[in-house]
DNA sequence: TTATTAGTACTATATTTGTAGTAGACAAAT
DNA sequence: ATTTGTCTACTACAAATATAGTACTAATAA
């Protein structure tokens, strides 16, 4: 997978939270000063291109609509962010993490209950 | 802080490994093919605008070495991905990974307990 | 039914990134 | 002290990115 740039990943953000939408939409969820139609217009086509979004022709104009899902994304960041810093070790960021918070053990165990309580409660997407 | 593009970011990594370094060195640790010389050495100088390296002049020649530190870069890497994929929650990143490499909760407890270790072994680092 | 609006496709431009060549400074070796 | 090699500084240039204008087309409102 291709990383995204900036301007790519800021209106993937926008389409993973609309859903679908046409380049009107995507615009109006930018705080001012907005990019130009265009711009948007343009960084969404070259989004296809990469196989980021998928677009479907209603009469005249393009609803866009993502074809990588955000936790596909996520996964990959995760990954790449995971190999580079920590070994590929998981508990390496969960210490890294505690002490950048300085949490002791006894606030590490909260965090895993809670992160129990997630995973039953929420049922794993896609 | 300034994001790395990835030729810099490269560069980083051996440098973060050398401690420091003059060009010859960091050119010497790319895997062939090696890039030139002088790309090395731009990318270094484009590294030291940005701050991310320093540089002492040892008689006629550059001995590089990282003003960033990989844990500094990667604080910053990490609270990026925090925010933007899983709502600034350390639970939902937990919940997150568990999912991905299908961990069930005894393997959740496990793991905490190779980060409670870690997290009193290695003493925090600078 | 024509003038206006909204949309797309194409094109253009500036900036940033990636890569490297060249000229000249300096040092070591003859 | 001349040659040879190494290193830097400067410059160049191509590719990717960010941003937007223009021209043409479809829909629509008067």
């Amino acid at each position: 997978m291709k990383t995204l740039t900036k301007a790519e990943e800021q209106i993937m953000h926008i389409l993973w939270d609309l859903k679908e939408g046409v380049v009107k939409d995507v615009v109006e969820e930018f705080e001012e000063p907005r990019p130009a139609y265009t711009t948007v217009a343009t960084v969404l086509k070259v989004l296809e291109n990469k196989g980021f979004v998928s677009c479907r022709k209603i009469g005249n104009t393009n609803l866009f609509f993502p074809s990588v899902t955000k936790n596909e994304y996520a996964r990959f960041q995760f990954g790449s962010l995971l190999k580079d810093y920590f070994n590929g070790s998981f508990p390496k960021l969960a210490t890294f993490f505690a002490r950048e918070n300085n949490l002791d053990i006894t606030e590490l165990e909260e965090m895993l209950k809670i992160t129990e309580k997630e995973l039953e409660s929420n049922p794993p997407k896609e």
